[in-house]
DNA sequence: GCGACCGTTCTAGTATGCACAAAACGGTCT
DNA sequence: AGACCGTTTTGTGCATACTAGAACGGTCGC
């Protein structure tokens, strides 16, 4: 693969494992020594990011790790939720042998990994994967894992908040059940339910952490 | 705004408009000398647009205008059927006088330009475009937008779809009808009727055009 | 003493040049 | 005559150099 697009994916993972904190800068030189390459393939890696909305680049002002408004975030939440409903409607009906054993090793997963939140938040990757991948829709499945993938920062916040693991365990049954069921209206509601919870989550914990941003 | 921004725009556009054939090498050296720019800009503006999906890079092999596949357009028209219902959903539960406003003179307009393709065509955009704003969810109607434009090159093949006119009108009327009436369930089920019948007409072109793709 | 204006500096944006990789062509060998 | 291999050609990918615009600090004026 080439440099940039190596250098993409790579400040891509750092982004999205939190390990390049939010709103920080990121110099196109500073980088280009780090890596130890020229300017040509940061700026490029750095100009996808910008698509992709990872990152914001100001023009003549450089470019720096996207921290998003509250009431932004909560509409990629809602947006997060509607295209899961769309994966899990488009799943129950069109349900195949394979999809079905993934999607019950990865309920599994997630129930064997309920003590743990580090592990369950890997598990919980791997099991929405299982329904976007059972919508039978490439095209959808893509966009749902980017989506889920840009979320994931914030994803990550609201592993601490109370009683949700259980409660988000209960949830996947209930998913997985609808769609086993061929109850594509139930799976979508489901599901749809299952994301918005996390939003309202999330802004229940922006709102605590930084009133004055809440409204 | 930059140079490769203006480009990005520039060809992103000819490529919607359907100037730019599908398919169609994008030579870098060859555009620089059209724009009277460097390669640098040029090739900044066609990453982003690769990025976004409207065209294809293939290492050390240079970039085309993206041609999908039949069965991966097919999987766009079901996303975007599944987004403009989620639209149409939000937007029946928070309609607001003014998107109120906007969607009866969109729909007007439709009715209006009902004899000329051209101009039906570009109210249709006009009025799917009120739509996504009424879903009061900014990420949500830019995703909306962005699919939609991307789509563009194919829609415009189904203008000629015999009766597909009338009948489009009268889909738009019921889908308004629905979201004034705060039927959020009617509303999404209608949007997602009326994208998935164009891609269904679509899939009957495609076939027809080329019957050994269609399978 | 404080504020505005100008110069410096630093960085993004663009141009140009170079190197490498892949494809096309021609030559040679079978 | 056809296939295979080497060479050339073409164009991407990266590096480096240059330009322009914005932030910052100093100085001058009030």
């Amino acid at each position: 693969m080439s440099r940039a697009q190596d250098l993409r994916q790579t400040i891509e993972d750092e982004i999205v494992e939190g390990r390049l904190a939010l709103g920080s800068r990121l110099d196109e030189v500073q980088l280009a020594a780090r890596f130890g390459v020229s300017r040509t393939p940061i700026r490029e890696a750095l100009l996808q990011l910008a698509v992709s909305g990872l990152v914001e680049t100001k023009p003549r002002r450089g470019t720096i790790v996207s921290a998003p408004e509250p009431h932004h975030l909560i509409a990629m939440f809602e947006t997060m939720a509607e295209i899961e409903a769309a994966c899990g409607r488009l799943a129950a009906r069109r349900l195949m042998p394979e999809d079905r054993a993934a999607l019950e090793a990865a309920l599994d997963a997630c129930a064997a990994a309920s003590d743990d939140c580090e592990t369950y938040y890997a598990e919980n990757y791997v099991f929405h994967g299982a329904i976007y991948r059972a919508s039978h829709n490439r095209f959808l499945a893509d966009q749902a894992l980017s989506l889920h993938r840009r979320l994931a920062p914030y994803r990550r916040l609201q592993l601490r908040v109370r009683q949700r693991l259980p409660q988000s365990l209960a949830e996947h049954r209930g998913i997985v059940e609808a769609i086993m069921a061929g109850d594509d209206a139930t799976a979508a509601e489901r599901l749809r339910g299952h994301i918005l919870v996390q939003g309202d989550r999330f802004a229940d914990l922006v709102a605590g952490l930084r009133p004055q941003d809440a409204a």
